[in-house]
DNA sequence: TTTTATCTACGAAATATTTCGTATAAAAAA
DNA sequence: TTTTTTATACGAAATATTTCGTAGATAAAA
């Protein structure tokens, strides 16, 4: 399931901050950018048609949660995206990534280690 | 410039094959998917208006080529990428790639020597 | 209790993207 | 020369995504 670019700020949200009612999201997304209220409640209706989004109903406001977790929402956005603009080559990405943004020692020692980890394995 | 999907497309083909006329990119494209051919020249042409393409108008037949590179393409997109999927974290991408992807230890060795060069520098 | 604020639902407008049909011109084939 | 094929241009339909107004219900404030 792919989300679209405004459905994905709002799981960022829900990620971030866990389950939210819409005007919690709507007042965060407020920060970034123009939205109204209804325009937020709309997506959230329909990313919980989609399964996107659990939702309580008990209080009048409802609270939503994500029902998809951020990292295997990475995973499928970042096949497709390694797919489509980079023609499948995941090495060349990471060396753009890593040539064009800067990471900190720690960050790029990780990466050391998990390169160690993927050549011992067999 | 933010290509759209569609857009990236003919631009793959177009890196991948230099210039082309609207037909030979159209049969490239109609070997992965089901694609009209005035659907493809309709895209070129307003790829055209946006500059995103040069063309040759001297034969009957257009020569299209990209005027942007691939490099530079990857980058935007890339840049916004990170931000919208990895909340910028650019070694949570690295990290996620690395992890799904396989890469050849060719590759590992060449992002090996990209870390030690970053790490390398004051 | 009456008024005001706030919530959901939902239709539909606004915008962005993709797709294709048709008109017209030019080249190639018959 | 006449017919057929192959181009471009372009409007507009089809689809996807985003935005918002309005109606009706419920809770909170006056």
């Amino acid at each position: 399931m792919k989300p679209t670019d405004s459905e994905l700020e709002i799981l960022q949200v829900l990620w971030q901050e866990g389950p939210c009612t819409v005007r919690q999201v709507n007042e965060r997304l407020a920060q970034n950018k123009d939205v109204g209220y209804t325009t937020t409640l709309k997506l959230m209706q329909i990313m919980h048609e989609k399964g996107l989004l659990t939702r309580l109903e008990e209080a009048r406001s409802h609270v939503y949660a994500a029902n998809v977790s951020e990292e295997e929402t990475q995973s499928t956005l970042l096949e497709r995206f390694v797919d489509t603009a980079f023609r499948g080559s995941a090495s060349k990405l990471v060396m753009h990534a890593l040539g064009n943004h800067k990471a900190t020692p720690a960050e790029l020692d990780e990466i050391r280690k998990l390169l160690d980890q993927i050549e011992k394995q067999p």
